[in-house]
DNA sequence: TGAAATGTTGGGGCG
DNA sequence: ACGCCCCAACATTTC
């Protein structure tokens, strides 16, 4: 008899698991767990408090999803807490288990762990592999060894790569059975996933969550529901907030419900990238900016707090915890940027054209740096990811791989006006514009007075034209 | 995956 | 008929 552990992590699904299905092919007992090691020295997730609340949220419920796969294939998911060499120490223990089996992450607390557990368990030839990812981050490169910086070419480098194998990224199946269950069940922590404690004391997560269905099977539905009636559109509707045109994975991502892999097997039906639709290659291109983002994130990881353009560390950034509570909590008075905050607030995503929209308002017209709207996303968005929302975060300072230009303001009226046309988007979650018409509903400021007196809504915190000017000369002191 | 300022063009009103 | 002005529409430049 030999006994596996997997240990699972960003990647809560059976189906093109390669951890998953190394282990059961190589032992015949596999023993399936999951570790919160939050709070633990050495834990992956960057704060000591760490994942994300909202993330911690959907991370509850997608155990509890990936538990009940696990029943149907006859075994059960084993929950622990602690750090994770203990836990794994110990339960090899318990287990007899000889062989662990993980797939990789990327973000640099993860790699400075699993580092130090692969040579402290070097005794059970620690096996991982790559679910996280189409590319590694060291498999895309320029010929000269060193990493793209510009996406363009690294999409275009990237998509010749994949087309020229295609084979090697078809999808692996989901074991049918998973051998073991006995075994699993008898152990302590055995599909105990409430004992972990990831839900808040405050029951601010049923609302949120009522917002989404968690887990592999409502991942791969949303992904089919997507392709079906969204896809051919996605190139000018992925911009209107108020439509529901995105493909809204981004939490099934980031948990690993579902795999890039999966995502664009699913998406090209066996053409190559070169054969898609405009919409197609649109969203293929999006799966592509997460590869990007990790990439960089591997090879610059001091980018998590440090902007990659090192001008920027000179960078006047003001401090006003005021506007930042504003912000944080869609008060500026501001329509299409309190409408993004509240919609974050309640349901642990915003639309990605939205989160342009706030982060321009924070980094250039509050001026604040943009460390700390990151970490506001990082605390309140079920997809954050750490690749994702830094690189997201420095392309809007004007500071990272490919940015937009420092001087590139976003005006949120006129991005309102443009991408939110009817107001719609808007009136949903800043009710207190319900009854504003279009005219008006992205600068109720500019209303007369007696209607902007009947509205309880904030005067905008600041004036956008100045703040504009102010962010142009802040700009101008580090140029070169 | 900008916006605003500035420049250019052309039609129409008008003396 | 002509010059002049206004201004919308578009293009270019600048931040």
């Amino acid at each position: 008899m030999s006994t596996a552990i997997v240990w699972f992590r960003q990647d809560l699904r059976l189906a093109d698991n390669p951890a998953l299905v190394a282990a059961c092919a190589a032992c015949d007992h596999v023993v399936a767990l999951f570790i919160d090691d939050s709070g633990e020295a050495g834990a992956a997730g960057r704060t000591a408090a760490g994942i994300g609340a909202a993330s911690r949220v959907w991370l509850h419920h997608s155990l509890v999803s990936l538990d009940a796969s696990l029943d149907a294939l006859g075994t059960t998911l084993v929950c622990r807490r602690g750090a994770a060499l203990e836990v794994l120490e110990s339960l090899a223990e318990e287990t007899g288990a000889t062989r662990l089996f993980w797939n990789r992450c990327h973000d640099p607390d993860a790699i400075r762990r699993d580092k130090a557990i692969k040579s402290a368990l070097e005794a059970f030839s620690p096996a991982t592999s790559n679910a996280l990812l189409v590319f590694e981050p060291w498999e895309v490169l320029k010929k000269d060894g060193t990493p793209y910086k510009v996406y363009t070419p690294y999409w275009r480098a990237a998509a010749a790569m994949y087309d020229e194998a295609p084979e090697r990224h078809r999808p692996l199946d989901a074991p049918a059975t998973i051998p073991g269950g006995e075994l699993a069940r008898s152990l302590e922590g055995a599909g105990d996933i409430d004992d972990l404690g990831l839900l808040p004391s405050l029951d601010w997560h049923a609302p949120l969550i009522a917002h989404w269905a968690v887990g592999e099977q409502a991942a791969g539905e949303r992904l089919d529901a997507f392709l079906e009636r969204d896809v051919e559109a996605y190139d000018e509707a992925r911009n209107l907030p108020g439509e529901s045109g995105t493909s809204r994975l981004s939490p099934h991502l980031h948990h690993g419900e579902i795999s890039p892999r999966q995502v664009l097997a699913r998406c090209m039906e066996g053409r190559s990238l070169g054969e898609l639709s405009d919409g197609e290659t649109t969203f293929a291109k999006e799966i592509f900016w997460r590869e990007f983002s990790y990439m960089m994130l591997y090879h610059f990881p001091d980018t998590i707090e440090e902007p990659l353009d090192r001008r920027f560390r000179d960078f006047p950034w003001r401090e006003d915890e005021t506007a930042l509570a504003a912000w944080q909590r869609g008060r500026t008075g501001v329509p299409i940027v309190d409408a993004g905050m509240r919609e974050l607030y309640a349901t642990g995503w915003m639309h990605n054209r939205v989160r342009m929209i706030v982060a321009s308002f924070l980094v250039k017209n509050l001026l604040l740096p943009w460390q700390a709207g990151e970490a506001w996303f990082r605390d309140t968005l079920v997809d954050a990811d750490l690749a994702s929302n830094t690189q997201g975060w420095q392309w809007t300072a004007g500071c990272g791989a490919d940015a937009a230009p420092f001087f590139r303001v976003f005006n949120p009226v006129l991005q309102g006006e443009k991408f939110d046309r009817a107001g719609d988007y808007v009136r949903r979650w800043v009710p207190e514009l319900g009854d504003v018409g279009r005219k008006h509903v992205h600068q109720p400021w500019a209303l007369d007075a007696d209607a902007r007196d009947a509205l309880d809504y904030p005067e905008p915190l600041v004036d956008l034209k100045a703040t504009r000017a102010r962010a142009l000369e802040a700009f101008a002191t580090i140029k070169r």
